[in-house]
RNA sequence: GCCCCCAUCGUCUAGUGGCCUAGGACACCACCCUUUCAAGGUGGCGGCACGGGUUCGAAUCCCGUUGGGGGUGCCA
């Protein structure tokens, strides 16, 4: 066990990783770093129903996606609270035997039914002085002791609780096992936590907890609570209706650094945002920078737009091998390396995420010969002037008498033609670019033209001429 | 119902009693640039929830109201 503060990540494994789960996991990792300490992983696999091998992988390639590596030397785990079954047990036993806790036989129905006819809001305390025995069906309840209890919150400072407003909460369930609270907090016990950073929503449970801490014999940890993340209508982001598995902007082709960097900012501002006009920040900076005392007091609305602002912002900063090597990723097997390393460039400014890619540059790798489908909206657009048929004849002439066949001299020779016409060249490219790449918008013309070759241009230009000779 | 938390532009935030006629970012709008679309540049729109205090002075401190959120399980 090292030295210096220890901090704990404690998901429960689901199958995907939530974006709130990599806020706080941040959080606990900047900090473990910061201060020389430790980032302790603990997977909370009681739940039987929650316990699959794959999970915890799933849990651990998340985390090094977003830089919390197992690697690092900062880094714990994973370890899994099963390990403490043990413990759990004796600590219940040891706070029975204490007279910090009693046993119960009510069930959960004859408590609501109690509550209902006393006209109180929860367990009121029934078998407080019954004495009774453990046994089967009986579930062992903390003894709420009188009194206040105050935690000292990193983040919101203060906050206290009337002990009276606290149930007798349950430790043991009937048949034995131990509920999260106490699970918990043995487990952070065992593990010599000493900084427990969690989400908003565990507040209400910290009074109780850290009363556990106080009845085992330990002074509690350090708490800190992050605001929760939210949606659209200003509730907690829910895996059943919001887009939250980590995994899924991955996929997607969103970049690690710009979803930490994102995620960073939610609650808290990074250094030299204010001065610099910008809240794109490294890691590096980010974790010498934060402090659970700058995090922000209320809910942060999760916004899919600033997250892409910042993913194009950090594609466009990316070195263009770096880049190239990226976007293929995204590409058919069978699509051209040296063809899209050659179109790279132009498109890399004009991408939110990743799996756009594809669809951007399709038109440089249609079979050679296979019909151009036409987007009909752009080719009415681009065909419905006089003009545009006989400019378009104009063009296959002057491209099959070009010497050579680059960007440059592409531009050059529809320049040429255009004027004829006494038009610009932003009208004077549409239908050369609905014929040649189906669409009204796409990388630029000319790159394009010079990376599809001077065959298959003719070839396309030709087609799209009769078709425009046919339609009169 | 009860407990707890929260409250600055549409959104994320800076702001910790005078530097605030409230700053930045994203979004939006306009213009410039331009080879479509982007990117980039310039400018614009837009906010301290409300009411009382405290103070020479309040976005900042206190109280209340309203509004939001979280919790209230033998889930975690």
């Amino acid at each position: 066990m090292t030295t210096g503060p220890r901090f704990r990540f404690a998901p429960s494994p689901t199958g995907s990783f939530h974006v709130g789960g990599a806020r706080t996991a941040l959080h606990n990792w900047a900090l473990a770093r910061r201060l020389g300490g430790t980032f302790v992983l603990r997977i909370e696999d009681t739940d039987e129903a929650r316990n699959r091998p794959e999970w915890t992988q799933g849990i651990i390639d998340a985390l090094a996606w977003i830089g919390i590596s197992a690697d690092d030397p900062h880094f714990e785990g994973p370890h899994f609270q099963s390990e403490f079954a043990d413990a759990h047990v004796e600590a219940a036993r040891r706070l029975y035997e204490q007279g910090d806790a009693y046993y119960c036989d009510l069930t959960g129905e004859q408590v609501q039914q109690r509550a209902k006819e006393l006209g109180a809001s929860g367990y009121d305390g029934y078998s407080r002085d019954r004495g009774l025995e453990p046994g089967p069906g009986r579930v062992l309840r903390f003894r709420v002791p009188e009194g206040a209890t105050v935690v000292h919150d990193l983040v919101r400072g203060e906050v206290s609780f009337d002990n009276s407003t606290i149930e007798d909460f349950v430790l043991l369930r009937g048949n034995g096992t131990p509920v999260f609270l106490l699970a918990n907090v043995v487990d952070d016990i065992e593990m010599g936590i000493t900084h427990v950073v969690r989400a908003e929503e565990h507040l209400p449970n910290t009074p109780k907890q850290q009363m556990l801490w106080e009845a085992l014999g330990h002074e509690p940890p350090q708490w800190g609570h992050v605001p929760v993340l939210v949606n659209e209508q200003r509730k907690k982001l829910s895996k059943r209706r919001d887009k939250v598995a980590l995994e899924q902007y991955r996929a997607e082709g969103y970049l690690a650094d710009a979803m930490v960097n994102y995620l960073m900012t939610l609650g808290w501002t990074p250094p030299g945002a204010e001065e610099s006009g910008s809240e794109i920040a490294s890691w590096a900076e980010m974790e010498a920078a934060f402090r659970l005392h700058d995090v922000t007091h209320s809910p942060a609305f999760f916004d899919l737009k600033k997250l892409a602002a910042f993913n194009g912002d950090y594609i466009r900063a990316m070195p263009i091998e770096e880049f190239v090597a990226r976007a293929v990723e995204e590409l058919p097997a069978e699509w051209d390396r040296e063809r899209f390393a050659a179109i790279a460039p132009h498109i890399q400014q004009r991408l939110v995420v990743f799996s756009e890619v594809p669809a951007l540059v399709d038109f440089l790798f249609w079979p050679e010969g296979a019909p151009v489908v036409h987007d009909e909206a752009s080719w009415a657009k681009a065909f419905g002037p006089q003009w545009a048929a006989p400019l378009l004849g104009d063009v296959i002439d002057a491209y099959a008498a070009l010497e050579d066949w680059t960007a440059d001299a592409v531009k050059g020779a529809l320049e040429d033609v255009m004027a004829r016409y006494e038009l610009k060249l932003g009208k004077a490219q549409a239908p050369v670019r609905v014929a040649t790449t189906g669409r009204s918008v796409g990388p630029p013309l000319f790159e394009s033209l010079e990376v599809l070759g001077r065959d298959e241009t003719l070839r396309r230009l030709r087609a799209a001429r009769e078709r425009a000779d046919r339609a009169g």
